[in-house]
DNA sequence: GTTAGCAATCAAAGCCTTAGAGTGCTAATT
DNA sequence: AATTAGCACTCTAAGGCTTTGATTGCTAAC
């Protein structure tokens, strides 16, 4: 419907507007985008943009902002966007200064992501769809406390102090954990359940444990995402303009329910998703864009990273930066829940 | 120096400022102190207070404002604090509801912080002073990928993935974690280093790998801290009149070096501590307070507890409920970590 | 369809005035 | 000597008015 001229001025008011937070007008479009008419020609095309929705005027003598429907337009017509190389090689460097544990890997994620996009990062945990059990010990600390550490599939190690009723050495507590770990191996909670082994009282109650923390992954997420360059959100202009959406926007952030209200109800994996504006269901988001990937698979284990800021974002640079390390956390995932082909894990290897 | 009734007005100057975050006029003195005298009599004193540094006029004509001196004041003076029943009995209740890991403690201890004193509140990871291994786990992932899992004193578990050279079976990987558990028992990462046994090549691997931990563990710590109430920084008047103090603060925050920036030099536990203003190190934080706590012994583990607002804070109530949640959280970490006094931890379960 | 030219529009900044909150000072009072 | 009533003085904050300058919308010519 938009003819390539009216394109060609829509992107470029946009690009300025990103940049420069106010609105664009006709003259400095002759001047950057490489057009050539005059500014008039540019002033009637804009007319005919505003009359479609794609930009507005604060008021009649200013020039324009884009609206939802415009950058929405834009994000539909740039198309594939990779990361220049020497980004992607910046990144892979920083990515590889981090070892270990996945923890870290998704703090560095979201902090390389925020400091990419200059806004607000945020990478949720893996959640597996199915949760197995792995292997189980027990040491004990003192007479009377105990630690349980309960490792899952996927690398996820979980613990809990425990006050036994009676004082445990640890010869006896390694022999509980040797019978459990043997007899739980690969189970899920259900097929946990359905085992009818005469248990004695520790045993049971480590089996409470087990199943209790079990069941708890196979829930709703409830841990915290790892967040990263809050402070992007106050030093932007929009914060000044509208405090307390900015302010009830940080308390979502905080008190950990902004991926929840943020992730779309179908949001599956695949591509790079962009919410903007009034798109978002959650009423403190509407004057801000969230630009979402999943990594991992839905068959292993599956997380979510995005960035969320103002409209205005630079979202050519979200969305390549999100897909890079969507791929990114993808091979991590992979590495850690999928054991059985060889020869990608060598691939993979081999890429980094 | 200061007369009685100085000190009351002073005092009434700062209760007043706190809340109300404006000049306090000689009338709203009289009327909310309940002191005998007349207006023009408190404004005699306040040119006093005034002249002594105590408190400052925005211009000729307006009402007080506390200065860092004039807060200094009134923190030494208004004695022991505790808080009222009801509230202790509120936070006891809340930290009843969490169970099990010290990180979620930890979160509810900085959480609960916040929401009392409606300001940011930080809460670091105890950090042992001593760092023995208590016990190894490996637990096979897949043909190529396992898990280590340590356990050291104080119920810390770290775990790190690691590619073996060659594939090991689960039942070898056991064999392995059993010696060397059995090995290093109790011991430091020095005594670990002195011994003369000879090892695996796996068994090589995995001690490398305990001992870059056990020193990981025993030096700077590197753990974010955990944060919570930071919408509060920007709720506040302040922030709108400093904005780039408040951001930089924020960046701070986020950076993680908060608290290496804050804590005294020589701070240790005891008394709570109150810094304010200008009586900070860091530039950043010049017109800011904080009211900080050390929970934990020297002897153990120990770790900080703080609050971070405006100058302008209400100091009776920090200092107290930081007071209430030091000793909450010493407690637990007497707990885990000292097991030799039984007599002590009896005191504790029946004080829960 | 494009453009030059110019009047019209509007926000932002500056300036002035006013209102009122609050003090400082003086002189009277206890 | 301390207190206080009273009043002039000070200074901010708010409102209104004007000016400035950026930028458009429109018209008429190309």
């Amino acid at each position: 419907m938009l003819s390539p001229r009216q394109q060609k001025i829509l992107t470029n008011i946009i690009r300025q507007y990103v940049s420069s937070a106010r609105p664009v007008p006709s003259q400095s479009i002759i001047a950057e985008a490489d057009i050539g008419v005059s500014s008039a020609t540019i002033r009637n095309e804009m007319a005919r943009l505003e009359e479609e929705g794609y930009i507005l005027r604060p008021h009649t003598s200013a020039g324009s902002v884009p609206t939802d429907k415009g950058y929405r337009h834009y994000v539909e017509t740039i198309g594939e966007i990779r990361l220049p190389i020497a980004e992607q090689e910046q990144l892979k460097h920083s990515f590889n200064t981090v070892e270990g544990e996945l923890d870290e890997w998704l703090d560095m994620a979201a902090s390389l992501l925020a400091g990419m996009v200059r806004n607000t990062a945020v990478v949720s945990v893996p959640k597996a769809n199915s949760c197995r059990f792995k292997h189980l010990e027990l040491v004990s600390l003192q007479d009377s406390l105990m630690l349980i550490v309960l490792v899952l599939n996927g690398a996820r190690v979980r613990q809990q102090l425990v006050t036994p009723d009676e004082p445990m050495p640890q010869e006896k507590l390694t022999i509980v954990a040797t019978k459990l770990s043997a007899l739980y191996s690969d189970l899920n909670a259900q097929e946990i359940r359905s085992l009818t082994v005469k248990l004695s009282s520790i045993e049971s109650k480590v089996t409470d444990y087990v199943l209790k923390a079990i069941d708890g992954e196979d829930e709703e997420e409830k841990e915290d995402p790892y967040l990263d360059g809050l402070h992007f959100l106050f030093s932007q202009p929009e914060f000044v303009s509208n405090r307390n959406l900015a302010l009830s926007l940080m308390e979502l952030i905080e008190d950990g329910s902004l991926l929840r209200s943020i992730v779309p109800p179908g949001f599956s994996g695949g591509k790079v998703q962009v919410i903007i504006g009034k798109e978002n269901r959650a009423e403190p988001i509407h004057e801000y864009s969230v630009v979402l990937g999943q990594y991992g698979t839905p068959k292993q284990a599956s997380g979510t990273i995005g960035v969320i800021g103002p409209t205005r974002m630079p979202y050519g640079r979200a969305i390549a930066t999100v897909g890079y390390l969507t791929s990114a956390l993808s091979r991590l995932v992979d590495e850690i829940y999928d054991g059985g082909q060889q020869s990608e894990q060598r691939d993979r290897q081999a890429d980094r």
